[in-house]
DNA sequence: CCATGTGCTGCAACCGCTCTCAAAGCTTTC
DNA sequence: GAAAGCTTTGAGAGCGGTTGCAGCACATGG
């Protein structure tokens, strides 16, 4: 099994593990990635790989007849065929993509874009839906689909450069905060779609019609006798996080109801503790909207622990339809928000694009439903 | 904002929601991704970008001095660098680095690849670490990592293919079944770094020490008083898997106990619920090691539905040290897996690989500590 | 004033592959 | 037996870059 092992070290930072550590072993300092000029890795990679020409002269043919029987389609003799086919497997030969990209202009590469640090994507469950709609566009073609998404410091320019790169032959972008990506993005040659209105003309993209659907929730909750409500928006750079608070305060002065009662949050768990100052500004609350589950689960929490009853005192009604929103006593009223349906459709219309068979701009506009659980 | 919606649609399959359904919309028939030949997807892209070419044309200079504009390092008179960076910005021009990397070898793109379907990689908190780390000893170079999983049906092949197709410089391999991977990359001529050991000589990796951690844990229970212990495995097509299992059963056998009491999991929530198995073949258990926490939650929680005190009639211990651990009641035991700083080790590894400053096959080991919590 | 040096730029080859076009070999036909 | 028609193959021109090397213009030294 495998050499020998030449190193062992082991760390953990003392952060609070919550118990008792036994066992601890030293760490060695982190080495750094060696770096030279402007920030750049720089490799040089030993061995290189069998070309076309290696597999044409092993076989005794040229290249165009190599390449041929590698790309099936055109018609080559079968004892050539099987000659060069000798060759490839002893060999080992797999063609150079890049290099076949660079004439083809396809590269057979999609990636999905998420403008978040990993710890968002891997925290919040409507990432691995979107990722997971995009697989299914592609998942019978012989696409590579990768994720990508920004580190902790990143601007746009690490994502922009990457998707210019000609790695790729097009890319789905999921969570963007503001236009600046899709500016960027607008004038360059790289077939994109959002999900989520990018705020710039022109870019395709899908939305989910969160208006319309904070409108529902908010009417909701009215219809279920609450009158001071308030809502936990996300983050309001987010286009998503504008609609639905905009939803919700149509849907209040509709009803003639006060609808400046609201708080910023970010679409995480944690943020949904700051319906402690919805409960600061209106001690009488009696219905939240939160713009998201994660958010409406942790505001649930808050309030049981103040002594709230939900319903009974307090209606909360999430979005999103995350499985967090069963978990939960009561379960959670949502708005339902098929990311993986969207991030398929936003797929199709990607390939679409990239099949050239292309109307000028074209967005799609998807419809979210009530779920009325326990928590209104 | 944007241009003007033209389709509405919605869909939600009538799935199991636990709730009332209101305001369903129709949805349309998927369109299906258009095929042709082989299973490839055809794109053919419409305008193309700018080159190299263009931009001297403007500048009125060779695509050499562009180049070296480009590239910097080399000396270029000011002026006319001056009007290379004009035509640059006029034409928004940005290399082709599928071409580039063509000559110079490198992508500047690193992949980590997780065998798994993408409902299990954002399932299980370990990838997210994994990926996390990969980030982190990339952070300041201007690598763009890319995260791979596989699609229901895969096979190997189609990861292989995106590995040697020359759009990334290098991989970290997480979560592999077997040696399948491995053979196909071992003989590959793309730098690999595996996470766990691929069981096939030559191949370099990291890997936490199971089998010493296992027989910790195991220990531990012993101990504690326990002497009826079963273990709950990982998929024993998994090294760490099979090694963790060794582990268990060699701290047994130095104990004078029956080592056979173990059945196999999936490494996931759902498959902790096998414990019930284990108290069918021993309904004096009183010690539970569970091969990680996902499954050690879960056993929990079928052992004190089933009127078992936790951890006076039955101990357990878990691995990984999740934080899901610390969620339960009473909290989980564990031996802690600090897979980001073996993922950031492993990516360390392969940026020495890359660079060529490469020792022939190098191992890591890293360790494991005991995490005592109430569980045990 | 000519030989040298120095600074900057262009030519051209090449990275690995695809694909058009024409040539070569073979059959068929008159 | 030569012309015509196929099938099969190879030569060669790119795709968009990088880079070694030669060449040019101008400044300097003898």
């Amino acid at each position: 099994m495998g050499g020998t092992p030449l190193v062992a070290f082991a760390q953990h930072g003392n952060a609070e593990v919550g118990g008792t550590i036994y066992d601890t072993v030293a760490l060695p300092s982190a080495r750094s990635v060696r770096q030279e000029g402007s920030g750049v890795v720089r490799f040089t990679v030993g061995h290189s790989a069998p070309t076309l020409e290696d597999v044409a002269r092993i076989a005794g043919v040229s290249r165009a007849t190599v390449s041929r029987v590698v790309n099936g389609g055109t018609l080559v003799a079968a004892k050539t065929t099987e000659a060069v086919r000798e060759a490839i497997t002893q060999l080992d030969y797999h063609p150079n993509r890049a290099a076949r990209a660079l004439v083809t202009r396809r590269t057979g590469v999609i990636a999905v874009i998420v403008p978040e640090t990993d710890e968002r994507v891997f925290a919040d469950p409507y990432f691995p839906q979107v990722y997971h709609g995009a697989l299914q566009a592609f998942s019978d073609s012989d696409v590579q689909v990768v994720l990508a998404m920004s580190q902790p410091g990143d601007n746009a320019s690490r994502m922009v450069r990457y998707l210019e790169s000609g790695h790729v032959d097009g890319a789905l972008i999921a969570s963007h905060h503001g236009p600046s990506l899709a500016q960027a993005l607008a004038h360059s040659w790289q077939p994109v779609v959002f999900i989520g209105d990018p705020e710039v003309p022109g870019v395709p993209y899908i939305e989910l019609d969160n208006r319309a659907a904070a409108r529902v929730a908010t009417q909701h909750l009215i219809e279920r006798g609450s009158r001071r409500i308030g809502t936990i928006t996300g983050p309001l750079d987010m286009g998503s996080a504008r609609q639905r608070l905009e939803g919700f305060r149509e849907a209040m002065a509709e009803a003639g109801l006060d609808g400046d009662l609201y708080v910023e949050g970010g679409y995480n768990a944690q943020s949904g503790q700051v319906v402690e100052q919805l409960l600061d500004r209106a001690p009488d609350l009696d219905g939240v909207f939160a713009a998201n589950d994660l958010m409406a689960v942790t505001a649930m929490g808050v309030l049981q622990r103040l002594g709230r009853r939900v319903p009974e005192d307090v209606r909360i009604i999430g979005f999103d339809d995350a499985s967090i929103g069963r978990q939960c006593t009561p379960q959670l009223s949502t708005m339902t928000n098929p990311a993986a349906e969207h991030a398929r459709a936003a797929a199709e219309l990607l390939i679409e694009i990239l099949a050239g068979g292309l109307p000028e701009t074209r967005n799609l506009m998807a419809a979210s439903q009530l779920v009325v659980r326990g928590s209104t």
